[in-house]
DNA sequence: GCACCTCGAGTTCC
DNA sequence: CTCGAGGTGC
């Protein structure tokens, strides 16, 4: 075989790459060696001279390729063109009986459902592209919708055919578990020992480890696995009926799937095979850490379709987490951003679930009741959702002679000595110093460099601990002034302070590179996203997504901190306890101070921009007065005063309300009538109507001019769901309304349209059965188009 | 008024 | 990841 004659370079290449990737995949796939390893490396060396000699033989596919690459600067992004979502997991019985049931309601099954069961490989969810059969690229999953190109990374695991055998698809996505054999895992952790490096806790991170290197010739070294269990994008084929019929031909197309599948009907079914996959457990040579199970026909799965951001028709059943004892060695707390006070338990270090254990938060001080842990105590521990550690219960026997007090809250801040208030019907306890307390003030320092704010990177905790202790930051603006000398002051004290003076600033050399690249951070953070700087600020019930909702519907800066209560009130999720937060926040000197101080400093958000245009129906008088929050003037109310009034003083409602000194004569309630006097005898109230008045007609005035012909969709609303082939959300969402139209999130027989793209969920369903219209993009783009 | 969903906040370890 | 709380639709 080997010493086949060929005539040329070029077919010897061809060869030598095919036969080898043919042994690759008997010995990593199959699991069964063709030929010694002695003769795999004398031909895969014989390639590699070829190839040297002629590197445009090199083909996409050859093994040669495995070696890895030159190292890379960073790992680009990856939009995944069908999301990666995750699955909902079960812990016990109940769990997969009220799963089963949901699917057979969900179906209308009359039969046992038939289920498609595999082992969950404890390992990470890799997308693998795969066009015309070559593979092309790699992803991880990200946050399910974008996720870091690892090709060269993954290119290096055997396992992974870079060739599809025989006919294969234009583009088929494959997805999967990159993992690690315990095996594998031992023997990598043994070399570690031996070369005096530091040992991998567990399989897990350890092949995450090997994939975030971005010198791939190092993930070449360590060995990786990988299963496949689910597919991405798929064009130019049909997709096979059944999930084990899509797996069936992976194995034909040459991939990796796992040996422990299995297809059963009804809940039985799926509790049998939990259980003969429990057993089988120990002997595996990976670890996993349950089962995973879907509805075996695709058809079904379409039907069933998925809740929020995880499939109805599937269901991940966890083995329960390991759990360990150990002991309480303290009970601390901790100050947050928003001043919360969380207990903390210290433990006694302990191995569980894959890590060493040694803090575990218990919530807050009902928690505590609850449990009833207590200083010295021994508990049982486990990693809840096998991350983040759980005290789980006291083991009473073993409580220490003398009984340990209870645990109490402490009625002063550990830090600031402030009073630790509880509203009356709150969980959290929290900590009234504000920014005069320092941890808070950490925290929020913290959170404006964090990532999904300003972003200023080097700016850890440690930093910032030292910068606000030596005085150098009181506030956010502050960081925008710091010098050099500055940075080393607190890096001497610091070290100081910690007691450790690193050997160079002993031999009186004082490195600073270091601060000047902090210096680069923060200078170059001064212009985010208007969102991002909101989300920055720390504005209590003010995260991500309610600050991007600011920013797109006032656009401005300038707007945003003087906009009252009512005018928020009308924004879309922003109801009256998050209205006030945000109108409270701006109200407070001390933070418009600190704003101020921030632009001066020369912060400016990019992207700034007129309000909304769809703002002016939600200015409407009526919206407007109900969100005021009178107290009895709910929006029937409101609308029957405010019809009134209008038809005195056009345009100039609530400023004639202002200023009316009755309001029995409108045929309102008498209680409403009443309330309403009553809150117009404050003048405070009033003036608050006039400013209202007038922030409304600056709103008016600054509002782009809706086209006259207004969209064809106007009054229209749609409802979005699945994914489309070539339009993200956002883009569809921003044609609908650049014609006029609105885009809602559920259906209801108010919805004039529905957009259904791939995996289209209950909403689909929801519509069918109202007969609401159905497009899919084509018919969208139809209809916007024409 | 209730059920459902989404968002915010806090937390752990590598 | 999980909990609690806020918002919204029915």
């Amino acid at each position: 075989m080997s010493n086949t004659q060929h005539a040329t370079p070029a077919e010897r290449a061809a060869w030598l790459a095919a036969e080898l990737n043919r042994h690759l995949h008997a010995y990593h796939v199959l699991d069964a060696p063709t030929i010694p390893d002695a003769e795999y490396d004398k031909l895969f060396g014989e390639l590699q001279s070829i190839e040297a000699a002629h590197p445009e033989l090199q083909a996409p596919d050859s093994p040669t390729l495995r070696v890895g690459a030159p190292p890379l600067d960073d790992f680009a992004s990856v939009t995944h063109a069908v999301p990666m979502l995750s699955l909902n997991n079960g812990f016990n019985d109940e769990d997969i009986e009220n799963f089963d049931r949901r699917v057979r309601e969900g179906l209308d099954a009359v039969q046992l459902v038939e289920y498609a069961t595999e082992a969950k490989f404890d390992g990470l969810a890799i997308n693998l592209r795969y066009e015309d059969g070559v593979f092309v690229q790699a992803a991880t999953r990200g946050d399910g919708y974008t996720g870091e190109d690892v090709t060269a990374n993954i290119r290096t695991i055997k396992g992974i055919p870079l060739r599809l055998i025989g006919d294969a698809p234009p583009v088929l996505e494959v997805r999967g578990e990159v993992l690690m054999f315990k095996a594998d895992f031992a023997a990598l952790n043994a070399r570690q020992r031996e070369l005096g490096q530091k040992e991998f806790v567990n399989p897990r991170n350890a092949a995450a480890g090997a994939l975030r290197q971005l010198d791939s010739r190092i993930t070449a070294q360590r060995k990786l696995s990988f299963y496949a269990y689910g597919i991405g994008e798929l064009s130019g084929a049909e997709l096979p009926a059944t999930h084990s019929a899509l797996l069936d031909w992976y194995a034909e197309l040459g991939l990796p799937v796992c040996a422990e599948r299995e297809v059963v009907r009804g809940k039985d079914g799926l509790l049998g095979y939990y259980e003969r996959i429990g057993k089988a457990r120990p002997a595996l040579p990976y670890e996993i850490d349950g089962v995973v199970y879907k509805t075996n026909r695709f058809e079904d799965q379409r039907a069933l379709g998925f809740v929020s951001r995880a499939p109805r028709f599937a269901l991940a059943h966890k083995f329960p987490a390991e759990e360990a004892l150990t002991t309480v060695q303290a009970i601390e707390v901790q100050v947050g951003r928003t001043g919360a006070i969380t207990p903390v338990a210290r433990l006694a270090p302990v191995f569980v679930g894959g890590v060493t254990v040694t803090n575990a938060t218990l919530h807050n001080e009902d928690e505590v009741r609850r449990k009833d842990v207590r200083v010295g105590d021994t508990v049982i521990v486990r990693r809840a959702g096998d991350v983040i550690p759980e005290v789980l219960s006291v083991v009473l026997e073993k409580r220490p002679a003398p009984e340990p007090l209870m645990w109490a809250l402490p009625s002063e801040c550990p830090v600031c000595g402030s009073h630790v208030v509880r509203e009356a019907d709150e969980a959290v306890a929290r900590c009234s110093g504000g920014l005069f307390c320092s941890a808070q003030r950490k925290e929020a320092i913290r959170h404006f460099c964090g990532r999904r704010m300003m972003d200023i990177e080097g700016l850890g905790d440690r930093y910032i601990d030292n910068l606000v202790e030596c005085k150098l930051v009181a506030g956010v603006a502050d960081l925008y002034r710091l010098t050099l000398d500055d940075l080393l002051k607190m890096k001497r004290l610091a070290d100081e302070r910690e007691g450790t003076t690193p050997e160079t600033a002993a031999q009186g050399k004082v490195p600073t590179k270091w601060a000047e690249n902090l210096l680069d951070a923060i200078a170059a953070a001064k212009n985010p996203p208007l969102e991002r700087l909101l989300f920055a600020l720390g504005i209590r019930h003010v995260g991500e997504s309610t600050a991007k909702t600011l920013a797109d519907w006032l656009g401005k800066l300038d707007l945003i901190r003087k906009a009252p209560v009512a005018v928020l009130r009308v924004l879309p999720d922003i109801g009256g306890t998050v209205a006030e937060s945000i109108a409270d926040f701006f109200a407070e000197e001390r933070n418009q101070q600190a704003l101020d101080a921030l632009l001066a400093a020369g912060v400016a958000p990019k992207g700034e921009r007129a309000p909304k245009a769809a703002l002016r129906e939600k200015l409407e008088t009526v919206a407007l007065l109900a969100a005021i929050g009178i107290p009895k003037l709910t929006e029937p109310r409101a609308r029957q005063l405010a019809e009134q009034v209008e038809q005195v003083k056009p345009g100039a409602t609530l400023l004639a309300l202002a200023h009316l000194p009755v309001f029995n004569v409108f045929g309102l309630p008498a209680n409403v009538a009443e309330a309403l006097d009553e809150w117009m005898r404050e003048p405070a109230n009033r003036d608050s109507l006039v400013a209202l008045h007038e922030l409304r007609e600056e709103l008016l005035a600054q509002l782009p001019e809706v086209a006259e012909a207004e969209g064809a969709m106007t009054g229209k609303t749609f409802v979005l769901t699945g994914t489309l082939p070539t339009m993200s959300r956002d883009q569809a969402q921003a044609m609908i309304e650049a014609a006029g139209g609105k885009v809602s999130g559920s259906v209801s027989k108010k919805t004039s349209y529905v957009v259904a793209g791939a995996e289209a969920g209950s909403k689909l369903a929801k519509a069918e059965e109202l007969g609401v219209a159905i497009l899919d993009e084509a018919g969208l783009l139809a209809l916007l188009g024409g």
